[in-house]
RNA sequence: GGGAGCUUAGCUCAGCUGGUUCAGAGCAUCUGCCUUACAAGCAGAGGGUCACUGGUUCGAAUCCAGUAGCUCCCA
């Protein structure tokens, strides 16, 4: 069989996913194993995998592999989320765009059905990206946020919750989204720094008698639009500039409103004049303000951001218009004062994130956060919920859950569940599963309604509020508890996601979970870091710096882009994206491919039985490095340390089998290689790449199906780890230390300017001419020496070099230049005596002695003894010269 | 304003419970090689006062405090 020169993963990958498909590996039913469940963290239904996800489900699905090769029956159940306003927005847009239509000219259930045409025309996008990036997920359990089951499940928990007292509605201060024209919760509010102005106008006083005194009192403002909302100014008790305002009144600019003085301790002397305007209807501590001294709330804004008929001028005019029209009226009727640069903080949506949101008062609905958080804090800080890595994000968690206030759940749109509380004619309102218990439950009250006398509150529930429920209802969990799949799957294992969803999602999960099944949702919290452009820039849509995936694939191949976004990707710390370590992970996909073509190279030229040359050290000392790495790999695995772990395999498949196992057991020109050796090599070689196969998925299936025929079922995908065997820490230490002879006799003939090809006497002298006598063929071999001979003297002539203890002594047709070498180990010798000093020093230090443990003394004992043994050598080797 | 984290080779980052066989990896740089697995490669090399200042300790990149710079979260 023919291999390519180089490795092609397009060739190759489609064909193994299909395979995999095709043979229900990535199916996952109840039965006796234990199972290892995933649920994905919902992308938005309409979106693309950016960077972020590509690590996200790349961990989930090296994860997920690995349990799968561990006797788990490994679950991941994949999926997306309605993304309300996103998506509503999305479709509004096109219905715009492309059909001429506005949403207004729309029902609701019209509406919907373009929605969901948009969700089935490009929701499959994303599962397209997850199986291009080879990602073993279950696709017969699909889920998405609004599907039927999970539809009720989301109603059947808002109901739930109400009953319990834990849902109310009411008017309060919330986050509006004038694009939108919906409320958000605050998690969805993203707070920027923003470069403004503070405005200082003069509001003209008038006494108790309603006489214009003639005087003005100034109050500074970044937002002089909202004046026309005031209800008061507010000054300190305590100030003395403004005791003789008790009982007089301020006239606000442009509307010329009479508004009472109040005197709080809120009120900052410091800040601006000292004076504050307080505008309840806009600004949440105005609002606070207000209640505590009845204030009136006069709401100057529309839905859209325009000025409201309340507020007297500029109706209909956007807020930011608005805001440059009452400055410049305020500059004629020379009210204004001054102007001065302001550094504030401003909240954005976070989905439509050029809009600015107005705090504003809204009826909406809220879950009372106080209970639900308790068991979830518990949770986590017992331990029983773990998040990895360490406790990093304990403190944040912690401090969320004991601040969070309610949850605003109820958004102005159609694009999601809609809240079940049915209202009769009166306003009065009812919360039912369905509009038949609500006139059940009027009737029960003494209310006789029928259903078309009902109707149901227009708006829908947050998206959040759908997923926090995922966990549980991906299984059914809700909608059907106690069926097998709950029962057998739950809790999960571990959660994938990004630290910036912690309380938008990890922490409600929680609470849903505590709340429903009594029981946490997942064991394990790993969180990713932030994938970032080269400029450390968060990757966004906004920026258009997240490459596309599907073409990164095209060009690297799936398995280099999953080798590349994860080796510099230790859990929770951000990776600067560079195109750079892709290529290498497609570099290492290629040096595997050659290694199998090495292999079958071997296997064509066919085996003998005791080869000559056989090298069963070679064999001896890898068999033991795999088995000290595939145990290091299960520890950090543990721990996980994925990025760590890829690094170790990388480095044992590159350096410890290609550069140094294959050259060491590699025959002569085309002679045929040990029958055993081979056979050894192939299982070696189907090791590492069970190993590296949760990473790595496509390349080494391929690799493992060509190396051997396979009977049905021999698949790598399903092949079971096994614990690995003990080693043997001193072939361990004699390959290192052949590894050390050859890479410093490579060194000397380098320093030397010898050619490769020409060759060299090796003369040992050793205390352990036994190892040696192991390894001289390789050694032989991998120097090009024509000759090694052992001697307990001296060698004139010769290069020389000491490693470890041992001396070599390597004899060349160059002319050689001794006082060079003198200083090459005079180097090396004052080191030593540098070292031993330093050795010696803390040996002789009794406090030291004394304190350190023991191990630590014997090990500095040990380097006190090989820095001696080493001296001696160098200077017996510098007699020489 | 409150909290968390980061600062190690030119670049991007590893270094767990403190011990000069841990100062490491990849990329980049330099030297020599087109050696029939691989130039997407091979064999080597150079390069770091581990941000700064103190402290704890027999011993600190590692623990503690402070300083500076950067990042993130929350108000």
């Amino acid at each position: 069989m023919e291999l390519s020169k180089n490795y092609t993963p397009a060739a190759i990958e489609g064909k193994w996913y299909q395979y995999w498909m095709d043979n229900g590996y990535f199916r996952s039913k109840p039965d006796n194993r234990p199972p290892f469940t995933i649920v994905i963290p919902p992308p938005n239904v309409t979106g693309v995998l950016h960077m972020g996800h590509t690590l996200n489900e790349t961990v989930q699905d090296i994860l997920v592999r690995r349990a799968r090769m561990t006797g788990f029956n490994a679950c991941w159940v994949p999926g997306s989320d309605h993304a309300s306003i996103a998506t509503e927005a999305k479709v509004v847009n096109m219905l715009k765009t492309e059909k001429g239509i506005e949403k207004s000219q729309l029902t609701r259930d019209e509406f919907l059905k373009y929605a969901f045409e948009w969700k089935d025309k490009y929701g499959g996008i994303i599962y397209n990206q997850i199986k291009k990036l080879g990602c073993s997920c279950d696709w017969d359990r699909v889920t998405f946020t609004m599907d039927d089951h999970y539809y009720k499940a989301v109603i059947k928990v808002f109901n739930d919750l109400y009953n319990k007292g834990l849902i109310y509605r009411g008017a309060r201060m919330i986050n509006w989204d004038p694009k939108a024209k919906t409320a958000l919760s605050d998690e969805e509010v993203q707070y920027k720094d923003v470069q403004g102005k503070l405005y200082y106008v003069k509001y003209a006083i008038a006494d108790s008698e309603d006489q214009l005194t003639g005087d003005y009192i100034t109050i500074a403002t970044q937002r002089p639009e909202t004046i026309m909302g005031d209800s008061a100014i507010c000054v300190n008790p305590d100030d003395e500039r403004y005791q003789h305002l008790v009982g007089h009144y301020a006239i606000v600019p442009l509307v010329n409103r009479r508004i009472p003085f109040i005197f709080d301790t809120y009120v900052d002397k410091e800040f601006g004049t000292g004076a504050l305007k307080v505008t309840p209807a806009h600004d949440i501590n105005d609002y606070n303000l207000g209640l505590k001294h009845n204030l009136e709330i006069i709401d100057t804004l529309n839905d859209d951001g325009t000025l409201s008929t309340a507020a007297g001028v500029f109706i209909g005019m956007d807020r930011f218009a608005a805001r440059k029209k009452v400055i410049a009226t305020l500059k004629e009727q020379e009210l204004l004062d001054k102007e001065q640069e302001y550094t504030t903080r401003v909240g954005y949506s976070e989905r439509n994130p050029d809009t600015v949101v107005e705090p504003r008062i809204s009826t909406q609905w809220f879950v009372k956060m106080a209970e639900l958080t308790k068991p979830a804090l518990d949770a986590v800080v017992n331990g029983d919920v773990n998040i990895h890595p360490g406790d990093r994000f304990l403190a944040t968690y912690k401090y969320w859950m004991e601040n969070v206030k309610d949850w605003c759940i109820s958004r102005q749109l159609w694009w999601g569940q809609r809240i079940p509380s049915y209202y009769a004619p009166d306003g009065t309102f009812e919360v039912a599963e369905s509009i038949e218990e609500a006139v059940a439950q009027f009737k029960a009250k003494g209310v006789m309604l029928e259903a078309a006398d009902l109707r149901q509150d227009e708006d829908c529930l947050d998206t959040w509020f759908s997923s926090w429920l995922w966990p549980m209802e991906v299984f059914n969990g809700i909608s059907q508890p106690d069926n097998e799949d709950i029962n057998y799957y739950y809790p999960t294992s571990v959660l994938v996601t990004g630290q910036d969803i912690i309380f938008f999602w990890v922490a409600r999960m929680i609470m849903a979970g505590e709340e429903y099944k009594k029981v946490k949702p997942f064991s394990d919290v790993y969180f990713t870091g932030m994938v970032r452009d080269k400029l450390g820039r968060k990757m966004s849509k906004q920026l258009n710096n997240s490459p596309d995936l599907l073409e990164l694939i095209e060009k690297f191949g799936a398995d280099a882009v999953r080798f590349g976004i994860l080796i510099s990707s230790p859990a929770g710390n951000d990776l600067l994206f560079d195109e750079a370590s892709l290529e290498q992970g497609r570099f290492f996909c290629n040096k595997i491919w050659n290694a199998l073509k090495l292999v079958k190279m071997w296997e064509e030229r066919g085996t003998i039985a005791n080869a000559p040359d056989a090298n069963h050290f070679a064999v001896e000392w890898f068999e033991n490095r795999l088995n000290e790495v595939q145990a290091q790999v299960a520890e950090l695995f543990k721990d996980f340390k994925l990025s760590e772990a890829l690094k170790t395999i990388y480095s044992l498949v590159w350096d410890d089998f290609c550069s140094w196992y294959l050259e060491w057991v590699k025959p002569g020109f085309e002679q045929p290689i040990d029958a055993a050796i081979y056979q050894k090599t192939v299982y070696f070689f189907e090791q590492l790449m069970q190993l590296l196969h949760p990473f790595m998925p496509f390349a080494t299936e391929e690799i493992y199906q060509l190396l051997q025929t396979r009977t049905a079922g021999d698949d790598l995908i399903v092949k079971q780890f096994t614990t690995p065997a003990a080693t043997n820490a001193d072939i361990l230490l004699q390959g290192a230390l052949a590894k050390e002879v050859i890479s410093s006799i490579r060194d000397a003939r380098n320093k030397h300017q010898l050619k490769p090809k020409d060759e060299i006497g090796v003369y040992i002298d050793t205390i352990q001419e036994d190892v040696f006598k192991l390894i001289e063929d390789t050694l032989s071999k991998q120097v090009n020496a024509k000759s090694i001979t052992y001697t307990k003297t001296p060698v004139a002539d010769c290069i020389n070099i000491v490693v470890q203890q041992d001396k070599f002594y390597l004899e060349t047709e160059i002319v050689l230049d001794p006082v060079a070498q003198k200083e090459e180990l005079l180097k090396e010798l004052t080191y030593q005596q540098g070292f031993l000093v330093s050795v010696e020093k803390k040996l002789g230090n009794e406090r030291f002695v004394q304190n350190a443990k023991p191990e630590v003394v014997e090990a500095e004992q040990k380097k006190k003894a090989d820095a001696e043994a080493k001296i001696a050598a160098i200077t017996e080797s510098l007699k020489s010269l």
